[in-house]
DNA sequence: CTTACCGCCTGTCGGC
DNA sequence: TGCCGACAGGCGGTAA
């Protein structure tokens, strides 16, 4: 599942062929998913990438006459490959270069591929909070937009409203580290605690993105899993395993659908 | 305004 | 071995 590292890792690994250079065209194999492909996508030829950017876990590709909106739901990877490359399974779009194509594959579909005149002002861009990494992101905003808010913190923090980028693996940790429980109503938690909070959940994107750009270095995106971050999971994935402070039986619940594993000695 | 829940998809996994 | 249902999960949309 791509979160915020691999999404920057993909943007990084794609940047090399795209930026600055000029997009034949993109051909859609498949256009159903999650919304339909822009139709402006479809019918773009011969324009120069200006810019390339991130926000939350979109990748933005701007043009002189707007931008296009590339998300990898959960399933998605982008890889650079050569025009007689064969096209794999779940191969749907194709950003044409002149000597690459650039394909979006993703089996569940849930990702997109849209067109924006102003990508800042789209309705899946324009309500995003911070990104996490910036300074922007700190203990006194997440305190403040959290007051007279009963939300669990787990799903307050992957609220993309609140912060963007922070997904079930990275909250779940980031919970850990900093010794909070995942169901504590957001609004009771105090500042001091919040500040541990944002260095634990900076300190963790910060470090998934260093991994991500080496150990995805020969190719871009990677198989949807989070092999390469794995091994230093401390709870995700670890439910029945001894906590690694403590030593108690790590816990699995669920919240709102996802699953949450924590320590119930050291979360309070 | 907040919160809860739905559904889009397919690969994987457990049970039989 | 193979079938089949449950599940995973980002996140917008909608209902309460």
């Amino acid at each position: 599942m791509p979160e915020l590292p691999e999404v920057e890792t993909s943007l990084k690994g794609i940047e090399p062929y795209l930026l600055n250079q000029t997009l034949k065209k993109v051909e859609v194999r498949n256009p159903n998913l999650r919304w339909p492909v822009s139709q402006q996508v479809h019918t773009l030829v011969d324009a120069n990438v200006k810019n390339m950017r991130r926000r939350g876990k979109y990748i933005i590709l701007e043009f002189d006459a707007g931008a296009i909106l590339v998300h990898l739901g959960m399933s998605g990877s982008l890889r650079v490959l050569s025009h007689d490359s064969p096209v794999e399974k779940h191969d749907h779009i194709d950003f044409i270069t002149q000597d690459k194509r650039i394909c979006l594959n993703d089996p569940r579909r849930f990702g997109c591929v849209l067109w924006s005149e102003d990508w800042s002002k789209h309705k899946l861009i324009s309500h995003l909070g911070p990104e996490p990494l910036s300074k922007a992101f700190d203990a006194d905003y997440l305190h403040r937009k959290a007051k007279g808010r009963n939300v669990a913190v787990k799903q307050y923090i992957m609220d993309s409203g609140i912060v963007v980028g922070v997904g079930n693996i990275y909250a779940n940790e980031a919970l850990f580290k900093a010794g909070i429980h995942p169901m504590r109503a957001a609004g009771n938690i105090a500042l001091k605690r919040y500040e541990v909070l944002v260095e634990k959940i900076k300190a963790v994107l910060a470090a998934a993105i260093k991994q991500g750009g080496t150990t995805l270095r020969d190719y871009v995106g990677g198989d949807g899993k989070p092999g390469y971050f794995k091994q230093q999971l401390l709870v995700y994935g670890c439910q029945g395993k001894p906590c690694v402070s403590c030593g108690a039986s790590l816990k699995e619940i669920r919240q709102g659908g996802r699953s949450t594993v924590y320590c119930v000695v050291c979360q309070t």
